[in-house]
RNA sequence: GCGCCCGUAGCUCAGCUGGAUAGAGCAGCGGACUUCUAAUCCGCAGGUCACAGGUUCGAAUCCUGUCGGGCGUACCA
């Protein structure tokens, strides 16, 4: 019987093939794309749906229906895996599943483990996901956190379906904001110390720069501040950055989400980095011009709206030449294809970092640049405003704290990246008993209990899997039917960047275990059923933990 | 002004790339534990898919326009 991955698709294969057959028997060439075959929502609709006699009919002038039954007449299917198709509604071919089918990929989930619903789509590809990403000036707020539950599932959605996937944060540690970073912070020493000095007004006024300055031994910022001018506020630059990077490593290390590297935008100003090497490379493909004063990039060639500044006429490096460096230096380390997750502020860079990329020879699709919508939150129905330079914020450390990192990425994981979201605090900290993610890690508990009962009263799962043939019930059947549609999910979510689609599936599939559990009772007097029900359990265990193990989210064995 | 994203139940959101009678959770109402975890299950109620056209066998989904919300539109980062 099913033993590997691919007999898990067979079913579907057969049918698709079977179709393709069929058509080219009545002589009408079709592309094997065109024939689609998609879950109807209507269970009465069978497994499979197919619309190719809808989509061909006109062509061949013909009515779907007739066309549907030449069709299926000219069908040749195995029983094993098919045992009902219908012709329904305005021509539809829908095919149904054999429970022995369906109660064979029990086994079939069993022998694959966590390797179920892995697959080669990828075909080891390289990929790089950059997220989160956010500015090294405070703490990480809500929506970073929104960028790094999304970011890390998406990654491990990836690697799953057979991509080679490394992931960045890339750090800015250059540039303006990091001057004024470093003013602020000796500001807040300076005044620490007694001087009467008024606040940058554009600095960071937040509190955890008075905090950060206070825990500056006073000999050494006095050293600091003797070096005078543009060294003194670097000196207390570095300092400060130094603090905010390990608070941004401490803050994602409490939500559970790691990078393979940190890349530091510093580095491509070294001589013989990046930054030298792309405007060289973009002056030989004629791709930049001066005018007054400035040098420019000619991006409107590759689609951008307007032309970009890289080279002040002061002659200092926009923040654009940096990214553009830093995508070259991407490009040069050899990843087939690199995905960026902005945040909602930065989906004006598409275009032009698209166009950087172009230049040195990227092809169109080698750069995806996702867009993570704003969080807002609310709390006790007004919106909690949030700035680090204004410094009211609700940090990612907090968020933690507050609702807990599981129940959080659940949050940010059911909703789709590219819309906005409300975040009810309240709500989250008072019912986060009601929180979804609760339902499915019960789901996973109640399975853990369910199984050790059972080893406890003497039902343990059996060498030969033929037992399964026993389990006919609705509630086992409809749980079977969502264990075996997991593969397809994975692939789905990978193909579109949508890891929300798996939060989606976690609460579908727990709920349709807990309908299960409640009627079927696994451990009873029959043995055979029993150890059914069991592998059943076992099996459901399996795709529940892997599906929360790719959110990030923890699996407990007991609650 | 121009560009991108969004508008689906009272609230927060799904809707599998154009399919059949638009679904969950929360909130509301009513039921189910002497038996494997009641953080569960079952039932009721809740809708002009912002609005108007268009494309076709078929539209919440695609196109155009209007309205409403968010963001962007720097020689800031």
């Amino acid at each position: 019987m099913a033993s590997s991955g691919e007999n898990i698709f067979s079913a579907r294969e057969a049918v698709s093939g079977a179709i393709a057959a069929a058509l080219d028997k009545l002589g009408i060439g079709a592309d094997a794309g065109s024939i689609m075959l998609e879950r109807p929502n209507d269970p009465s609709h069978g497994d499979l749906s197919c619309n190719i006699a809808l989509v061909t009919a006109k062509k061949i002038g013909t009515n779907p229906r007739k066309l549907a039954a030449r069709l299926v007449e000219g069908l040749e299917l195995d029983e094993d895996f098919i045992d009902r198709v219908e012709i329904a509604g305005p021509g539809f071919i829908n095919f149904s599943f054999s429970d022995r089918y369906l109660t064979g990929q029990i086994a079939a989930i069993n022998e694959l483990g966590d390797s179920y619903g892995s697959s080669n789509l990828g075909g080891g590809r390289k990929v790089q996901v950059e997220f989160v990403s956010a500015n090294p000036t405070g703490p990480l707020v809500i929506v970073s956190a929104r960028a790094a539950a999304i970011g890390a599932a998406l990654v491990n959605i990836l690697k799953k379906a057979g991509y080679e996937v490394e992931t960045e944060y890339y750090l800015n540690d250059a540039g303006s904001q990091v001057r004024k970073l470093g003013a602020s912070t000796m500001t807040r020493f300076r005044q620490r110390i007694g001087e009467d000095v008024p606040f940058p007004e554009d600095g960071y006024s937040g509190e955890y720069l008075v905090d950060l300055a206070a825990e500056i031994p006073e000999g050494e910022g006095r050293a600091w501040l003797e070096k005078g001018g543009d060294e003194a506020v670097k000196a207390f630059g570095d300092y400060t950055l130094d603090r905010t990077i390990t608070w941004i490593k401490g803050d994602l290390e409490g939500f559970g989400v790691e990078f393979d590297a940190f890349f530091r935008e510093s580095a491509l100003y070294v001589e013989g980095g990046e930054i030298e090497d792309v405007l060289a490379l973009y002056r030989d493909r004629g791709s930049v011009y001066e005018e007054e004063g400035a040098v420019w990039f000619r991006s409107t060639d590759y689609g951008d709206e307007k032309d970009r500044v890289l080279v002040r006429s002061d002659g200092t490096p926009t923040y654009f030449l940096a990214d553009a460096a830093y995508h070259l230096n991407k490009f040069r380390r050899g990843f087939d294809r690199v995905i960026d997750i902005f945040g909602p502020d930065h989906h004006g860079h598409i275009a032009r970092l698209k166009a950087a990329s172009a230049v040195f020879g990227a092809p169109d699709d080698w750069l995806t640049v996702l867009t993570v919508q704003w969080v807002r939150l609310m709390e006790d129905g007004r919106q909690i405003k949030m700035s680090k330079r204004g410094g009211e914020f609700e940090t990612l450390a907090d968020l933690v704290t507050d609702v807990g990192a599981d129940a959080s990425k659940f949050f940010f994981l059911m909703r789709k990246i590219n819309a906005h979201l409300d975040f009810n605090l309240t709500l989250a900290r008072k019912e986060s008993e009601e929180n979804p993610v609760y339902y499915v890690q019960y789901a996973h508990a109640r399975i853990c209990s369910v199984i050790s009962y059972a080893r406890g009263e003497g039902v343990e799962s059996p060498k030969d899997s033929s037992c399964v043939e026993l389990l006919t019930e609705p509630e086992e059947m409809e749980l079977i039917r969502n264990l075996v549609i997991f593969p397809q999910l994975i692939e789905g979510a990978a193909e579109s960047y949508e890891p929300h689609r798996l939060s989606t599936y976690g609460q579908q599939l727990a709920g349709s275990f807990h309908r299960f559990y409640h009627i079927c009772r696994i451990v009873s007097g029959d043995t055979r059923l029993s150890e059914a029900r069991l592998l059943l359990a076992i099996a459901t265990k399996i795709v529940l933990s892997e599906t929360l193990r790719l959110l990030g989210i923890s699996a407990p064995e007991r609650m």
